[in-house]
DNA sequence: GCCGCGATGTATCGGCCCGATACATCGCAA
DNA sequence: TTGCGATGTATCGGGCCGATACATCGCGGC
């Protein structure tokens, strides 16, 4: 999940892990609170292994000339790094694949809280078809828990804890909320609206008019989960 | 967390890891889905070492709970529980104890999502100043994370992919929702109420909903899980 | 001058937790 | 008899988190 959260992130420009941590805070609003650092880090370790991603030491402290660090020395184990330690990761060619393939993705995992966020935040790169069928799986999720926590409710009438009835309460409504979000949603995308663009500010400056989400990729290959 | 939860409900009663997990599922509404059984069973194993719990063979489980209609038959022959077969595990003395120091903590931990929710269920046996401090917790850090979303969302405006902008704000207002939520209990609280006495839950269907007969329950008394 | 101090920045470690998987038993129906 | 779904216990690999440890940079105070 991270995984798809990073390569979507750097697929945009390079970055730090610091900078790319604060991007990834504010872009998954609901549905997840902040990677760590703990999460952070090792994943990025572990994308740069596979070689989706490669870094290179930050130039900026050079700005035009300046010497280019003599190699990519092998990272200094021990104590931390030898003494210029930004990191900037960009994406690879393969990265850009990887991408793809895990955009693609529709499963059952794909409908998980905080996996459906990361996909969600992407939908914009994704092609109609994944985005309906991840939203109609994130649906009937939301929905089989309503029904749950309604059902709990209905039979536990008097017999439980009042604030655990409270509680339940609490997640039914907002079980609810995300259904009808949910459906306006789907509605939105099957008459071919992008998302419901709230407050629309006309400061579009020129440039391309077009809409990023609605591109509409001519599918070739796909795999269907 | 899911040591405070574990301990709670088998505070309650003495009972079988599945049902465990099955009530864990319904009492935790919001803020969690279920805990897995690569999660509880090492738990619980980790408190039986540490004392809290022991375990029993089946037989006869105290009839606190809400009781069975009487259609379970004892289906212990000759006792085959002692290779592997039902475990029951109850609380020791020390795990009461265990129990109590958990309820009183009221710390950053406490008014994370998932960790705030096993808290909250089990308001009802917490003394009014911790939950106080709980909740007051909790609303400082959903304020905080709202205001992250609002300013996100004003500076992103036009630049951001519009996905994402919607993502964002259905964030906010989730957000905001439980912000109100919180106020609400905590003005409860402050005037000595109870729990929130709430009789009528959330309708979901179109109209309104006039609740005739608060309190009567057409029997549902047919599953017992 | 230089000293602390908070923001920036990279990284690891122990431990919680999850999904997948593997068993085994029971009641029931084809 | 066989199959099947619910009940029931348990482990394993790996993702993720909080705490922690460093190091550098810019800046205001003294």
């Amino acid at each position: 999940m991270l995984e798809l959260a990073i390569l979507g992130l750097l697929h945009e420009s390079p970055m730090h892990g610091y900078e790319l941590r604060k991007r990834l805070t504010t872009m998954l609003g609901a549905f997840r609170a902040a990677f760590s650092y703990g999460t952070l880090y090792p994943t990025l370790r572990r994308l740069r292994e596979a070689g989706w991603i490669e870094d290179a030491p930050d130039s900026a402290a050079s700005p035009t000339t300046g010497e280019v660090p003599a190699a990519r020395a092998p990272r200094v184990k021990g104590t931390g790094l030898g003494k210029r330690g930004k990191v900037v990761y960009r994406l690879t060619a393969e990265g850009k694949e990887r991408f793809g393939e895990l955009l693609a993705q529709a499963g059952p995992e794909t409908w998980e809280d905080a996996t459906f966020g990361v996909h969600f935040a992407f939908f914009g790169r994704t092609d109609a078809a994944t985005r309906l069928r991840i939203l109609e799986g994130r649906r009937r999720r939301v929905e089989e828990r309503r029904e749950g926590l309604r059902d709990a409710l209905d039979r536990a009438a008097e017999r439980i804890d009042a604030y655990t009835q409270e509680l339940q309460r609490h997640g039914l409504e907002a079980a609810d909320r995300e259904v009808r979000w949910l459906e306006e949603l789907i509605a939105h995308e099957r008459t071919g609206q992008p998302p419901t663009v709230t407050t629309q500010r006309p400061e579009t400056r020129a440039g391309d008019s077009a809409h990023p989400a609605t591109g509409a990729d001519r599918d070739g290959d796909r795999r269907t989960d």
